[in-house]
DNA sequence: GGCTCCATCTGAACACTGTTCAGATGGAAT
DNA sequence: ATTCCATCTGAACAGTGTTCAGATGGAGCC
């Protein structure tokens, strides 16, 4: 009954890809495979996303979504502290490429559409989160252009939460823990070290309030 | 006349497949068409590397002896000074990544043989020309254990300067620059920026001397 | 109802890939 | 001069992405 017209086969190829991902890598990528895995002819994706590149476009513009959430929600359990707050979106970061290892890697690829404009929106707005905590703690209104501390501040944080999550997951970190093993361990102790030495040494302190309210002044939204 | 017995077709298929990375990306990499810009048949490459995977590890190695080459340089370049010897050595490692694109995003796939005792070796050796450094900087004996906060320091800064490299490399920093013509200016002025934030935020000030002598004391080698 | 339309999917084809293997080749050692 | 053997070929196989004419069947219209 529903040899044709499957329902939502774009879904269940994005679904297919993501796990084919999860358990092979993104190098290990086949688009036949994916068509077999959700039950239909290796021509049938070329309809939907047209090309192998646009169905793993697709896959990483959702890996952006999920990113940002993250962002967010890591951001905002680590209270109101602006640079505490950083230090949450950094940690965020590197467990959802813990997480997600061949979701993440697919998404700094340059086997993807580079100018799809989903992608860019979805990756612009992870990037986004992160400014916006720059801005939280540089006090800087959002129409406002960022100052050059700000900007350095803000590169120097996403290159290191990237760099610290890239080189995990390449196992370059693996001599220095357990092996593989201990690697959760170690990435739990060692990197929110790296991260508060990162944030203090280029994030200016919050201005002194009375410790008696938690609210950080007009600047903040 | 030589048809056969090529001379050293080992070092040619090298060559070839470091000219295909150059110029088309790691992605675009395939077995049959280095053989063919060598001029061999198409089954000549698997008696010197087995496998794909195998002439891959080999230039991978090299591109590990030429980065160490290349953090040396950086690092000596620098001066006395430890903490402006690891700016250095970080300048270097994104100069490197911008200067041999292919060859560097190639350094960090698992389509090699992570397990290959020539790869391990060079990937080690360039590891620890950055630990030299921070041990410079800590006043650490080549022996002695690093205590915690070296290690935080090594991590912070090797993450930086990969991440930096890597999210440049993806065009992750493009809209942020001249979409990708200003690029390099815009690594030249931010980098070093970034870099000596994250050093002084997590590598203590040398000792203070006389400004007279440059040199930095009996715990250096 | 019957009808047409059209997005959706198939099946076969094409050019390409990595890998294997029996055999040709010719330099080097005997 | 002859044997040996690392080196390389040519053909084969399975698997890949992509294209395209045609089968399929749901949706909308008369």
């Amino acid at each position: 009954m529903h040899a044709y017209h499957h329902g939502d086969l774009r879904h269940a190829l994005i679904e297919a890809t993501d796990a084919l991902l999860a358990e092979k890598g993104p190098e290990a990528f086949s688009l036949r495979e994916v068509a077999r895995r959700a039950g239909v002819s290796p021509a049938a994706p070329a309809h939907h996303f047209g090309d192998a590149a646009g169905l793993l476009t697709a896959v990483a513009t959702m890996g952006f979504d999920g990113l940002t959430e993250a962002l967010r929600a890591g951001q905002a359990r680590a209270g109101q502290d602006p640079r505490a707050r950083l230090c949450g979106q950094g940690v965020a970061y590197v467990r959802f490429a813990m997480r997600h290892p061949g979701r993440f890697r697919l998404m700094f690829r340059d086997a993807l559409r580079q100018n799809d404009a989903q992608l860019q929106r979805a990756a612009n707005t992870a990037f986004l989160v992160l400014e916006d905590g720059i801005r939280r703690a540089f006090g800087i209104a959002p129409g406002e252009p960022l100052p050059a501390d700000a900007w350095t501040a803000l590169l120097a944080l996403w290159s290191v939460v990237h760099g610290y999550a890239h080189l995990t997951l390449a196992g370059r970190f693996d001599p220095l823990c357990g092996d593989a093993s201990g690697r959760k361990r170690f990435v739990e102790r060692s990197l929110r070290e790296v991260l508060t030495k990162v944030v203090e040494g280029s994030v200016p302190a919050p201005r002194r309030r009375k410790p008696t309210s938690a609210r950080s002044g007009p600047a903040a939204r």
